[in-house]
Order: C-alpha cells, then sequence, then structure tokens
DNA sequence: TTGAAAGCGCTAACAT
DNA sequence: ATGTTAGCGCTTTCAA
C-alpha cells in the first residue's frame, strides 16, 4: 500500500499540514515535533507524491529542455555536452530535467506550445534557437520563463547564455595572421543563429583590423553541416589563387573541410590550415587533430541551467544576459604556410 | 486564465466527464457530442494538465532512464545514441522521457528507489546496469516494471534487450583468423556488466574452435575505460613474443589500445591490428579508421523503449528477452600480419 | 450514452 | 507553532 502523507500525519500526532512543512523545510515546526515527524518518515519509508504536490502547489521541479534538432538527439556532442551540464547543474538544484526534441522544419508554433500547455515544466531552456522564431515569441506571450543558448539577442529581454563569439573568431584569425596566413577562408554556419552570424562578424572584423582584402567568394556556407561543407570547400578550388587556411564556425564543419582538402589531393595542414569551432569530442581524435576555439559546452549547459532555475524562483529578476569566454586550442591542423 | 476540463464541459453543455472520454478516446460518446465538444476544445485551445491527470489515473506517460553513469552524462557516444533510440520510439508512443544519472559507484539502494517511489515514471530503462545489482533487486520487489539494456540475465524473469555479444565476438575472431592472425589478446570491458562477460566468453570459444591457445596474460581487463586500457595495453610489451592482434570490448579501448602502441613505436595495423566494439561515432573518424562490431545501438534503445511501453500497457506479458544483431565494420584497423 | 459524486495526495490561505 | 478548510484538475465508480 502507497504511504501517504496522511499516514505519516497519524503516526505522529499532528496533522497533514505539519507534515508538509517539515517536508519542505518551509514555516515554523518544534524542533521536537519535526523530529518525531522526521522519525515516522523514516520509518514508514515515505516519499512525497510528485504529481499531488505539483498539482497542488503549480510548481514541478521540472525543467523543460527544447532541442531544435538535426540528427537523432544526443548524437551530436554539441548537444551532449550542453545536455550533461545542464543535467548535473539541475540535479544539484533538486531539479529534473526533460528533453523536447523538436524537429527544426517544424514549424508549428504549437511544438513548443504544447510543451507549455502540457503544465510539465518550470521553466524551459532552448538550444539551436533560430533568429526570430515566431515559436520562441509564443512562449514569451506565456508565463513560462526560458533562456535561450548560444543565442544572443536583446529583443524583449528574453534571457540568454551566450559565449563571446565575435571575440573567440578574432583570436583564431589573429592566430592564423601571427603564423603568416594572409589568405583565409570563411565556413558559416547556420545564418539562422546569432552565434554564428556574430562568428562571421568577427572574420570580418578581423580581417578589416588586418587590413586584408575581404573576398564574398571565400565566404562559404555550410550550415552547421558536415556534408554541405564537403561540398561548399569544393569552391575554393576551382580558381588557382586558393586560401592558405580555412576558418570554420563548427568542429563537424571542419571535418567536412578537411576531407575535401584530402579530396582534393592536398594536406591539412601543410597546404591548408584548418581551425574548427566548439571543441567537440572527436576534434581531439582526428587526424590531424583539430585546432578548435574552444567552447566550454558543458558550462555553458550548466550556467543555462542555474539562470532558469534562478528566474524560476524569483532570485534573478533582470534578463539574464550572460557570455562566456571562449579559448583557442591549439593542436595540429593549423601552422605556417 | 488556464482553461481546464470544466471551461469545456460548460461551453459544450456536458459533464466533464463526457470531455474526459472524448479526450482519452474512451468510453461511448455520440458522435454529435464528440464533435460538438472537440469544437470546444480547439476554440478554447484547451490541453489537459498532465499532473492532475496522473494523480488521478495513476499513470504519467513517462519512461525513466537511469544511467550509471561514468562520465557526464551524455558525453559518451554509447549512451547518446542509446538515448536517442529511446527518445525518439517514446515520443512516437506519446511518451516523455526523463533521464536519471546515477553515480556508479552510489551504491545506497535509494539511488534508484527514490526514482520509484517519487512515482513519476511508468517503467524504467536501465542502462550499463551491473551483475546482481542490489538497487536493481528492490526495483523488482517493487511494482514499477524495467528493461535493461545491453544486459544479459534470465534471473527472476527480467526484461531485458541485448546484442548477441557472443556471436559478435566470434565474428570478428574468425575475421582476424582469415587474416592469418594466430595471436590474439583481447581486452575486457567492466566483468560487473553481462555484456562484457559475454564477449570474453566469445573468445575463448573462438579461441578453442581454431584450437589456438588461450593465454591468460594476453586477456586484459580495461573496465571500458580509454586510460585503463592504454595501461593494459602495455603489458603486452613486456614480453618479445606479442600478439599480431587486439580485440577489444569497445570503441574507446580499442583506441586507447591504438594509443598506446603507437605509443611503444609500432604502428596500426601494421604491426598490430585492432578491432572495436560498438561503432560510436570516433571510431570512423580516428586514423586508421577502426574496425569495429556494430551494435545497432540507437536501435537497441529504440526497442527497450518499445519493450517498456507494451509492458506498462499491459500488452506483453511474458518476460521481453531480446537479441539484437552485430555485424562487423570493416575498416583500416585489422589488416594480415 | 451521459452525469454526479468522490477522491487521487498534496499545499495555500487562513485560522487559532 | 499547529490545524482546518478548501481546493488543484482530472478520472474512477457508480448510477441513471
Amino acid at each position: 500500500m502507497k504511504i501517504t502523507i496522511l499516514d505519516i500525519a497519524k503516526k505522529a500526532n499532528v496533522s497533514a499540514m505539519t507534515v508538509s512543512r517539515v517536508i519542505n523545510g518551509a514555516g515554523q515546526v518544534k524542533k521536537e515535533t519535526r523530529e518525531r515527524v522526521e522519525r515516522v518518515i523514516e520509518e514508514l519509508d515515505y516519499k512525497p507524491n510528485l504529481f499531488a504536490r505539483s498539482l497542488s502547489s503549480k510548481k514541478s521541479m521540472m525543467i523543460g529542455v527544447v532541442i531544435n534538432r538535426v540528427k537523432q538527439v544526443f548524437f551530436d556532442n554539441y548537444i551532449g555536452k550542453i545536455s550533461s551540464g545542464i543535467t548535473d547543474a539541475a540535479a544539484a538544484k533538486n531539479y529534473r530535467v526533460m528533453f523536447f526534441p523538436v524537429e527544426k522544419q517544424d514549424n508549428r508554433i504549437a511544438a513548443y506550445y504544447d510543451i507549455v500547455r502540457s503544465h510539465i515544466p518550470d521553466g524551459l531552456i532552448i538550444l539551436r534557437s533560430k533568429i526570430d522564431d515566431p515559436r520562441i515569441q509564443v512562449l514569451a506571450e506565456h508565463e513560462v520563463p526560458f533562456v535561450l543558448v548560444n543565442h544572443k539577442t536583446y529583443k524583449k529581454n528574453y534571457n540568454f547564455v551566450d559565449t563571446e563569439n565575435i571575440k573567440g573568431v578574432e583570436a583564431a584569425m589573429d592566430y592564423l595572421f601571427r603564423h603568416g596566413h594572409r589568405k583565409i577562408a570563411f565556413l558559416a554556419g547556420s545564418m539562422d543563429e546569432t552565434n554564428s552570424r556574430d562568428r562571421l562578424k568577427g572574420y570580418r572584423a578581423a580581417l578589416e583590423k588586418q587590413a586584408l582584402e575581404h573576398r564574398d567568394d571565400w565566404v562559404l556556407y555550410g550550415d552547421f553541416n558536415k556534408d554541405r561543407a564537403y561540398e561548399e570547400t569544393g569552391k575554393l578550388f576551382q580558381e588557382k589563387d586558393r586560401p592558405t587556411a580555412i576558418l570554420a564556425s563548427d568542429d563537424y564543419m571542419a571535418i567536412g573541410a578537411m576531407q575535401r582538402i584530402r579530396a582534393e589531393g592536398l594536406s591539412v595542414p601543410k597546404d591548408i590550415s584548418i581551425i574548427g569551432f566548439d571543441d567537440v569530442e572527436i576534434a581531439s581524435y582526428i587526424k590531424p587533430a583539430l585546432t578548435t576555439i574552444r567552447q566550454p559546452l558543458v558550462e555553458l549547459g550548466e550556467s543555462a541551467a542555474q539562470s532558469i532555475i534562478d528566474i524560476i524562483e524569483g532570485k534573478q529578476k533582470a534578463p539574464v544576459h550572460k557570455f562566456l569566454k571562449l579559448e583557442l586550442v591549439e593542436r595540429d591542423s593549423a601552422a605556417s604556410p
């Protein structure tokens, strides 16, 4: 038979309310009674029913993670690392995490809306959100708080946790410059995402800073997709004057570019240097090991979880606008030309 | 204001009960009334409150995934792929998934028990479960159904979804044999897991079948850990008579072994061939690309989810004992000696 | 085919 | 410091 709060109350000679107070550590309970209640709880091995609690209190202690997915949910190590960070940070504050994979193409507003209306999560963390996604606006119109990850926007006081994308790219460009590169191509990610746009901005800013020519045909659009990157990189070999380095907006694209370079009979980094972005698991395993701009993905997830929890609990009022630092991880894919 | 079932009932001139029947497609409702109710639901954009529903019906439509974790939860592509399969298959049947990472060392029975007693999941899927884990026995004593993944046991009619580990290893051994290898070492995984023990069995069976000598010092224990595998592999180089091939119980260990071989100044596969197990993401990216026994990890997850749902819904009574096929993926890390 | 009543197990809001 | 009352929004059970 299931033990309920009433069983505890009776056995401890108190009301259900007192038991509730003990469980939640809220309100005033005399030390004696608290101890007595605690003993009975232990003895009867009681655990509160979370559904009853949530129904009554309108708090679920759950946070939802919405993933605008590309492949299978946790396939991608980028998503995996962020999710790990979220899960751990949430667990530390006694929150549970639920994942809601959403098809990227699924523009039905319902896709997000249903999550909210199911009344499950107290707050949402949104991964890979697109610029001006109408679905996000729907969330905003509702009461559910949310935090965007790796997405920067000052619209409507949205909360976000991002990294210093522009600076990161500039640092990488500077690295290439110091190593003697003057002809640097850029492999952009999905232009629907702010982080991707920022990285492109960083590239252009760096070019300008070094007074290097900006060539439109050296900006390729790979949409955060390895195969697309493979195709796009091919364009660089149509003319004789080709770049000596490629900076990619994520590691998977960097790998696609690397594969294409090799398919063209050239070598990395001897003929062409490559720098990636993220520092995903495979980055250190491939040959040559990928030099990349490391995003603190686990910390990004942790930070998002902490932020949404603070917002849910009212400890954080102003919109959260956080930027984590980026770091260039020097490995073997980039050298002097 | 939140729309409840009563709002729908009033507006449709029926009782809440009738609305409930319409929502759940259960019971008899006259076509006319059903359509009227459905129209109102649409109009008022109503979504049932899952907590209320669960509290009342004792069904949550959630399945829990218990992960006896090693690293950060979704870091490991093995976990990631299985989790992807689970999430997708569950979503297809309208179930939600919650992940419960559990520390491997945490032998407190409470670690599992709390999950059950929180009354959240209707059923559990357990990843990386240990042999004779007392925590699992606790689950069994409760009413919550569960399925073990990649774990084979006929005890107490536990449900499990596993792969044909023994056959898989035998096929790989056969492959090595056909390529002329006679001196084959084995890198075992965690001996706390049945899949790992089965793989070792497969190794021994194959040796016997080919009438090859079994050397105890050629069985290394790497505990599904890359660094451990690196250390253990070193033992093979202490004598002059070293194996020409190593079969590892997972890809991460295979990579550790590879790194060690290289550190010893030898090359893969020229001096020593290597075969892994799983076919994790990095397997195809490393150089030389890893020849490995592919586990259908996504399908394993899907199958586990389908099984637990069938059990929850009473569509499956006898214990589930499923074995998925394994397949040798030929790449570059194994060749003739 | 439909409805009324009761209750799932908890907590908010108000007593005392 | 503790208890009482009245729900939270749904479904189960029984009745009509």
